[in-house]
RNA sequence: GCCUCUGUAGCUCAGUCGGUAGAGCAGGGGACUGAAAAUCCCCGUGUCGAUGGUUCGAUUCCGUCCGGAGGCA
Protein backbone atom coordinates (compact mmCIF):
# COMPACT_ATOMS: atom_id res chain seq x y z
CA UNK A 1 0.00 0.00 0.00
CA UNK A 2 1.40 3.51 -0.80
CA UNK A 3 0.94 6.42 1.87
CA UNK A 4 -1.23 8.94 0.65
CA UNK A 5 0.48 12.33 0.49
CA UNK A 6 -0.73 16.10 -0.39
CA UNK A 7 2.03 18.43 -1.68
CA UNK A 8 -0.55 20.92 -1.49
CA UNK A 9 -1.37 20.51 2.34
CA UNK A 10 -4.67 21.78 1.97
CA UNK A 11 -7.34 19.18 1.00
CA UNK A 12 -7.69 15.46 2.57
CA UNK A 13 -8.05 15.81 6.10
CA UNK A 14 -10.47 12.71 6.69
CA UNK A 15 -7.51 10.84 4.52
CA UNK A 16 -4.88 11.14 7.21
CA UNK A 17 -3.65 8.33 8.75
CA UNK A 18 -4.10 7.31 12.55
CA UNK A 19 -1.05 6.38 14.61
CA UNK A 20 -0.54 6.71 17.91
CA UNK A 21 2.80 7.58 19.49
CA UNK A 22 3.99 6.97 22.76
CA UNK A 23 7.31 9.01 24.27
CA UNK A 24 8.76 9.32 27.38
CA UNK A 25 12.45 9.81 29.15
CA UNK A 26 13.70 6.16 29.68
CA UNK A 27 12.21 4.05 33.03
CA UNK A 28 8.79 6.12 32.68
CA UNK A 29 6.97 3.35 31.73
CA UNK A 30 6.58 3.36 28.26
CA UNK A 31 6.74 -0.41 27.29
CA UNK A 32 4.40 -1.37 29.45
CA UNK A 33 1.71 1.05 28.51
CA UNK A 34 2.46 0.31 25.11
CA UNK A 35 1.72 -3.56 25.02
CA UNK A 36 -1.60 -2.97 27.57
CA UNK A 37 -3.04 -0.26 24.79
CA UNK A 38 -2.22 -2.16 21.77
CA UNK A 39 -4.13 -5.13 23.24
CA UNK A 40 -6.85 -2.81 23.57
CA UNK A 41 -7.19 -0.97 20.84
CA UNK A 42 -6.14 -3.86 18.11
CA UNK A 43 -2.29 -2.30 17.35
CA UNK A 44 1.16 -3.32 16.53
CA UNK A 45 4.05 -1.51 18.15
CA UNK A 46 6.90 0.05 16.10
CA UNK A 47 9.40 0.96 18.25
CA UNK A 48 11.74 4.32 17.60
CA UNK A 49 14.38 3.45 19.28
CA UNK A 50 17.96 4.22 18.35
CA UNK A 51 19.77 1.30 20.49
CA UNK A 52 16.94 -1.07 20.30
CA UNK A 53 17.31 -1.59 16.87
CA UNK A 54 20.44 -3.39 17.22
CA UNK A 55 20.50 -7.27 17.84
CA UNK A 56 21.71 -8.86 21.29
CA UNK A 57 22.16 -5.62 23.95
CA UNK A 58 19.39 -6.82 25.37
CA UNK A 59 19.79 -5.64 29.05
CA UNK A 60 21.08 -2.50 28.32
CA UNK A 61 18.44 -1.26 25.89
CA UNK A 62 15.91 -2.83 28.36
CA UNK A 63 14.09 -4.28 25.32
CA UNK A 64 10.88 -5.60 26.31
CA UNK A 65 10.99 -9.44 26.42
CA UNK A 66 8.58 -12.00 24.44
CA UNK A 67 6.80 -12.33 27.68
CA UNK A 68 6.45 -8.97 28.31
CA UNK A 69 4.80 -8.47 24.51
CA UNK A 70 2.07 -10.45 25.60
CA UNK A 71 2.01 -11.39 21.81
CA UNK A 72 1.90 -8.09 20.70
CA UNK A 73 3.62 -7.35 17.50
CA UNK A 74 6.96 -5.41 17.50
CA UNK A 75 8.78 -4.13 14.36
CA UNK A 76 12.13 -2.44 14.43
CA UNK A 77 13.52 -4.06 17.31
CA UNK A 78 16.71 -6.68 16.99
CA UNK A 79 16.99 -6.21 13.51
CA UNK A 80 19.89 -4.28 12.44
CA UNK A 81 23.50 -6.18 13.34
CA UNK A 82 25.58 -3.92 15.91
CA UNK A 83 28.70 -3.57 13.46
CA UNK A 84 26.08 -1.35 10.98
CA UNK A 85 25.28 2.14 11.09
CA UNK A 86 22.15 2.89 11.15
CA UNK A 87 20.22 6.59 10.56
CA UNK A 88 17.27 8.82 10.67
CA UNK A 89 16.63 8.40 7.02
CA UNK A 90 16.45 4.49 7.26
CA UNK A 91 14.15 4.63 10.15
CA UNK A 92 11.88 7.06 8.34
CA UNK A 93 12.01 4.96 5.52
CA UNK A 94 11.50 1.55 7.30
CA UNK A 95 9.28 2.98 9.80
CA UNK A 96 6.90 4.17 7.07
CA UNK A 97 6.67 1.12 5.62
CA UNK A 98 5.79 -0.39 8.65
CA UNK A 99 2.67 1.46 9.14
CA UNK A 100 1.86 0.95 5.54
CA UNK A 101 1.72 -2.92 6.44
CA UNK A 102 -0.08 -2.43 9.37
CA UNK A 103 -2.62 -0.18 8.21
CA UNK A 104 -3.38 -2.41 5.22
CA UNK A 105 -3.61 -5.44 7.61
CA UNK A 106 -6.35 -3.30 9.39
CA UNK A 107 -4.86 -3.03 12.91
CA UNK A 108 -3.53 0.58 14.18
CA UNK A 109 -0.04 1.38 14.59
CA UNK A 110 1.69 2.67 17.58
CA UNK A 111 5.13 4.26 17.51
CA UNK A 112 6.45 4.13 20.86
CA UNK A 113 10.53 5.01 22.01
CA UNK A 114 12.19 7.24 23.30
CA UNK A 115 14.63 9.06 20.53
CA UNK A 116 12.49 11.91 19.67
CA UNK A 117 14.41 13.19 16.64
CA UNK A 118 13.31 9.30 14.77
CA UNK A 119 9.80 9.80 16.30
CA UNK A 120 9.49 13.55 15.09
CA UNK A 121 11.20 12.90 12.03
CA UNK A 122 8.75 10.11 11.40
CA UNK A 123 5.79 12.09 11.97
CA UNK A 124 6.57 15.01 10.20
CA UNK A 125 7.13 13.24 7.07
CA UNK A 126 10.58 14.70 7.21
CA UNK A 127 12.36 14.30 3.63
CA UNK A 128 16.00 13.19 3.21
CA UNK A 129 18.22 13.54 0.38
CA UNK A 130 18.55 10.52 -1.68
CA UNK A 131 22.24 10.84 -1.35
CA UNK A 132 24.32 8.66 0.54
CA UNK A 133 26.49 9.73 3.64
CA UNK A 134 30.00 10.52 2.90
CA UNK A 135 31.83 9.05 6.11
CA UNK A 136 35.28 9.11 4.85
CA UNK A 137 34.62 12.94 4.31
CA UNK A 138 33.24 13.52 7.81
CA UNK A 139 36.15 11.65 9.52
CA UNK A 140 38.34 13.75 7.94
CA UNK A 141 36.88 16.78 8.89
CA UNK A 142 36.18 15.47 12.23
CA UNK A 143 40.39 15.62 12.13
CA UNK A 144 40.33 18.93 11.02
CA UNK A 145 37.85 19.85 13.91
CA UNK A 146 40.52 18.07 16.52
CA UNK A 147 44.15 19.14 14.98
CA UNK A 148 42.59 22.68 14.49
CA UNK A 149 39.04 23.54 16.58
CA UNK A 150 36.14 24.56 15.29
CA UNK A 151 37.11 28.13 13.74
CA UNK A 152 38.88 26.46 10.86
CA UNK A 153 35.56 24.35 10.07
CA UNK A 154 33.00 27.25 10.63
CA UNK A 155 35.20 29.59 8.25
CA UNK A 156 35.12 26.38 5.67
CA UNK A 157 31.28 26.35 5.77
CA UNK A 158 30.97 29.81 5.73
CA UNK A 159 32.56 29.86 2.34
CA UNK A 160 29.76 28.21 0.61
CA UNK A 161 26.72 28.59 3.88
CA UNK A 162 26.69 31.70 5.20
CA UNK A 163 23.35 31.08 6.40
CA UNK A 164 24.17 27.45 8.29
CA UNK A 165 27.75 29.15 9.54
CA UNK A 166 25.81 32.43 10.98
CA UNK A 167 23.34 29.64 12.74
CA UNK A 168 25.75 27.34 14.29
CA UNK A 169 28.80 29.75 15.33
CA UNK A 170 27.59 30.32 18.75
CA UNK A 171 26.38 26.73 19.41
CA UNK A 172 29.94 25.02 18.83
CA UNK A 173 28.95 21.71 17.60
CA UNK A 174 31.42 20.22 15.80
CA UNK A 175 29.14 17.43 14.50
CA UNK A 176 26.73 19.29 12.69
CA UNK A 177 28.81 21.86 11.09
CA UNK A 178 30.74 18.70 9.74
CA UNK A 179 27.55 17.50 8.40
CA UNK A 180 26.48 21.08 7.18
CA UNK A 181 30.04 20.84 5.47
CA UNK A 182 29.64 17.22 3.98
CA UNK A 183 26.35 17.55 3.17
CA UNK A 184 27.15 20.32 0.63
CA UNK A 185 30.69 18.81 -0.70
CA UNK A 186 28.34 15.78 -1.34
CA UNK A 187 24.82 16.95 -3.00
CA UNK A 188 25.90 20.51 -4.33
CA UNK A 189 23.21 22.42 -2.38
CA UNK A 190 23.07 24.27 1.40
CA UNK A 191 21.96 22.13 4.20
CA UNK A 192 19.64 24.88 4.79
CA UNK A 193 18.02 24.36 1.49
CA UNK A 194 17.59 21.13 2.23
CA UNK A 195 16.18 21.79 5.80
CA UNK A 196 13.39 23.74 3.69
CA UNK A 197 12.66 20.95 1.32
CA UNK A 198 12.28 18.57 4.01
CA UNK A 199 8.97 19.84 5.58
CA UNK A 200 7.54 20.47 1.09
CA UNK A 201 5.24 17.27 1.34
CA UNK A 202 2.32 17.28 3.92
CA UNK A 203 2.92 14.43 6.52
CA UNK A 204 0.48 11.81 5.75
CA UNK A 205 0.04 11.10 9.54
CA UNK A 206 -2.45 12.27 12.31
CA UNK A 207 -0.84 11.52 15.33
CA UNK A 208 -2.29 11.00 18.77
CA UNK A 209 0.89 12.21 21.14
CA UNK A 210 0.91 10.42 24.57
CA UNK A 211 3.83 11.58 26.67
CA UNK A 212 4.39 9.62 29.57
CA UNK A 213 6.59 11.50 32.78
CA UNK A 214 6.31 12.43 36.19
CA UNK A 215 5.67 14.98 37.65
CA UNK A 216 8.54 14.45 40.72
CA UNK A 217 12.03 14.80 38.56
CA UNK A 218 13.53 12.87 41.78
CA UNK A 219 10.56 9.79 41.00
CA UNK A 220 11.98 9.19 37.54
CA UNK A 221 15.45 9.08 39.58
CA UNK A 222 14.63 6.86 41.60
CA UNK A 223 13.24 4.40 38.81
CA UNK A 224 16.30 5.23 36.65
CA UNK A 225 18.59 4.22 39.52
CA UNK A 226 16.49 0.75 40.28
CA UNK A 227 16.73 0.36 36.46
CA UNK A 228 20.07 -0.01 36.97
CA UNK A 229 20.16 -2.27 39.54
CA UNK A 230 18.00 -4.49 37.98
CA UNK A 231 20.49 -4.54 34.33
CA UNK A 232 23.01 -5.08 36.62
CA UNK A 233 21.15 -7.83 38.27
CA UNK A 234 20.32 -9.34 34.64
CA UNK A 235 23.62 -9.83 33.27
CA UNK A 236 24.88 -6.79 32.47
CA UNK A 237 28.05 -7.12 33.00
CA UNK A 238 28.74 -10.07 30.67
CA UNK A 239 26.44 -8.76 28.37
CA UNK A 240 28.78 -5.28 28.49
CA UNK A 241 31.56 -7.63 27.90
CA UNK A 242 30.43 -8.96 24.76
CA UNK A 243 29.63 -5.92 23.06
CA UNK A 244 32.83 -4.51 23.72
CA UNK A 245 35.10 -7.19 23.23
CA UNK A 246 33.09 -7.39 19.82
CA UNK A 247 35.05 -4.31 18.69
CA UNK A 248 31.40 -3.24 17.56
CA UNK A 249 31.42 -0.30 15.43
CA UNK A 250 30.64 3.23 17.07
CA UNK A 251 27.36 3.67 17.71
CA UNK A 252 26.12 0.41 18.93
CA UNK A 253 28.62 0.98 21.61
CA UNK A 254 27.75 4.60 22.22
CA UNK A 255 24.66 2.52 23.99
CA UNK A 256 24.56 3.88 27.65
CA UNK A 257 25.35 0.83 29.74
CA UNK A 258 28.73 -0.47 28.08
CA UNK A 259 31.13 2.90 27.82
CA UNK A 260 30.54 3.42 31.10
CA UNK A 261 31.91 -0.09 32.70
CA UNK A 262 35.17 0.34 30.82
CA UNK A 263 36.81 1.54 33.25
CA UNK A 264 35.59 -1.24 35.95
CA UNK A 265 36.91 -3.64 33.41
CA UNK A 266 40.65 -2.01 32.48
CA UNK A 267 41.00 -1.60 36.58
CA UNK A 268 40.83 1.79 36.72
CA UNK A 269 37.73 2.76 38.93
CA UNK A 270 35.88 0.36 41.40
CA UNK A 271 32.60 -1.07 39.83
CA UNK A 272 30.46 0.95 42.50
CA UNK A 273 32.25 4.24 40.76
CA UNK A 274 30.78 3.10 37.50
CA UNK A 275 27.65 2.01 38.56
CA UNK A 276 27.25 5.44 39.79
CA UNK A 277 28.43 6.82 36.92
CA UNK A 278 26.02 4.81 34.70
CA UNK A 279 23.51 5.52 37.03
CA UNK A 280 24.57 9.30 36.20
CA UNK A 281 24.92 9.47 32.34
CA UNK A 282 21.26 7.95 32.15
CA UNK A 283 20.08 10.28 34.43
CA UNK A 284 21.08 12.50 32.47
CA UNK A 285 19.72 11.14 29.08
CA UNK A 286 16.03 10.95 30.63
CA UNK A 287 16.63 14.89 31.26
CA UNK A 288 17.42 15.40 27.42
CA UNK A 289 14.76 13.41 26.21
CA UNK A 290 12.33 15.19 28.37
CA UNK A 291 13.40 18.79 26.74
CA UNK A 292 13.40 17.05 23.60
CA UNK A 293 9.89 16.49 24.02
CA UNK A 294 8.59 18.89 25.99
CA UNK A 295 8.55 21.49 22.89
CA UNK A 296 5.74 19.28 21.22
CA UNK A 297 2.85 21.27 22.07
CA UNK A 298 0.38 18.56 20.74
CA UNK A 299 1.40 16.53 23.33
CA UNK A 300 -0.83 14.79 25.71
CA UNK A 301 0.56 14.45 29.06
CA UNK A 302 0.63 11.88 31.44
CA UNK A 303 2.39 12.20 34.95
CA UNK A 304 2.18 8.71 36.42
CA UNK A 305 2.71 10.16 39.54
CA UNK A 306 -0.74 11.76 39.54
CA UNK A 307 -2.70 8.74 39.48
CA UNK A 308 -2.86 6.10 42.23
CA UNK A 309 -2.58 3.22 39.90
CA UNK A 310 -1.27 1.79 36.78
CA UNK A 311 -5.33 0.54 35.61
CA UNK A 312 -5.85 4.63 36.15
CA UNK A 313 -3.04 5.93 34.25
CA UNK A 314 -4.13 3.07 31.34
CA UNK A 315 -7.77 4.59 31.30
CA UNK A 316 -6.88 8.12 30.85
CA UNK A 317 -4.71 6.94 28.05
CA UNK A 318 -7.69 5.20 26.47
CA UNK A 319 -9.76 8.60 27.05
CA UNK A 320 -6.99 10.41 24.93
CA UNK A 321 -7.33 7.66 22.57
CA UNK A 322 -10.61 7.70 21.81
CA UNK A 323 -11.18 11.39 21.84
CA UNK A 324 -8.22 11.45 19.37
CA UNK A 325 -10.45 9.22 17.15
CA UNK A 326 -13.67 11.47 17.08
CA UNK A 327 -12.05 14.58 17.11
CA UNK A 328 -8.97 14.24 15.46
C1' G B 1 37.31 15.32 81.71
C1' C B 2 41.10 18.45 79.29
C1' C B 3 43.50 20.18 74.71
C1' U B 4 43.56 21.01 69.39
C1' C B 5 41.16 21.29 64.80
C1' U B 6 36.45 21.86 62.37
C1' G B 7 31.13 23.48 60.98
C1' U B 8 30.07 28.16 54.31
C1' A B 9 25.52 25.56 48.02
C1' G B 10 22.98 18.75 47.45
C1' C B 11 28.63 17.01 48.05
C1' U B 12 34.05 18.32 48.54
C1' C B 13 36.07 22.72 49.81
C1' A B 14 37.91 28.14 48.98
C1' G B 15 37.14 33.07 50.86
C1' U B 16 35.84 37.64 53.23
C1' C B 17 42.85 42.04 57.11
C1' G B 18 34.62 43.36 59.47
C1' G B 19 30.70 46.09 54.23
C1' U B 20 25.65 39.31 53.58
C1' A B 21 30.23 35.00 49.42
C1' G B 22 32.70 31.45 44.88
C1' A B 23 35.11 27.06 42.56
C1' G B 24 34.79 21.85 41.06
C1' C B 25 31.38 18.00 41.00
C1' A B 26 26.11 17.11 41.50
C1' G B 27 21.74 19.77 39.76
C1' G B 28 18.48 23.01 36.55
C1' G B 29 17.12 25.14 31.64
C1' G B 30 17.76 25.00 26.34
C1' A B 31 19.19 23.43 21.24
C1' C B 32 18.61 19.43 17.92
C1' U B 33 17.04 17.27 10.00
C1' G B 34 21.53 11.04 7.71
C1' A B 35 26.22 8.66 14.59
C1' A B 36 20.75 11.34 18.35
C1' A B 37 21.52 6.51 24.39
C1' A B 38 24.96 11.19 19.95
C1' U B 39 26.74 16.22 19.93
C1' C B 40 26.53 20.93 21.97
C1' C B 41 24.91 25.94 24.48
C1' C B 42 23.38 28.71 28.97
C1' C B 43 22.59 29.07 34.51
C1' G B 44 24.97 29.47 41.25
C1' U B 45 20.73 27.20 43.68
C1' G B 46 23.12 29.96 50.45
C1' U B 47 19.46 31.90 57.67
C1' C B 48 27.98 31.28 55.98
C1' G B 49 25.88 25.55 62.86
C1' A B 50 22.90 28.25 67.05
C1' U B 51 22.84 32.18 70.40
C1' G B 52 24.70 36.43 73.07
C1' G B 53 28.57 40.45 72.94
C1' U B 54 31.84 44.31 70.60
C1' U B 55 30.67 47.47 66.23
C1' C B 56 27.33 52.24 62.23
C1' G B 57 27.64 47.20 60.33
C1' A B 58 29.47 40.26 62.13
C1' U B 59 29.54 34.71 57.95
C1' U B 60 34.36 37.02 59.44
C1' C B 61 36.50 39.28 66.01
C1' C B 62 35.20 37.56 71.33
C1' G B 63 32.10 34.44 74.81
C1' U B 64 28.72 30.37 75.46
C1' C B 65 26.10 26.25 73.54
C1' C B 66 25.29 22.28 69.88
C1' G B 67 27.24 18.82 66.07
C1' G B 68 31.80 16.41 63.76
C1' A B 69 37.23 14.80 63.69
C1' G B 70 41.76 13.95 66.18
C1' G B 71 45.09 14.04 70.52
C1' C B 72 46.08 13.56 75.94
C1' A B 73 44.33 11.10 79.92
Amino acid sequence: MKLKSSSAGCDILENLIKVVSIVGPTASGKTKLSIKLAKMFNGEIISADSMQIYKGMQIATAKPTVDEMEGIKHHLIDFVSPDETYSVAMFVKDASECISDIISRGKLPFIVGGTGLYVDSLLNHITFSEEQRDEKLSLELRKIYEEEGIETLLKMLSEFDIDSANRLKTEKNPKRIIRAIEFYKTTGTTITEQNKKSRLVKSPYKPIKIGLNFKDRSKLYERVNKRVDIMLESGLLNEAKEVISNKLSLTSVKAIGYKELLPYFNGEKTLEECIDKLKMETRRYSKRQITWFKRDLDMNWLYADEYNSFEELLAKAVEIIKKGYIYG
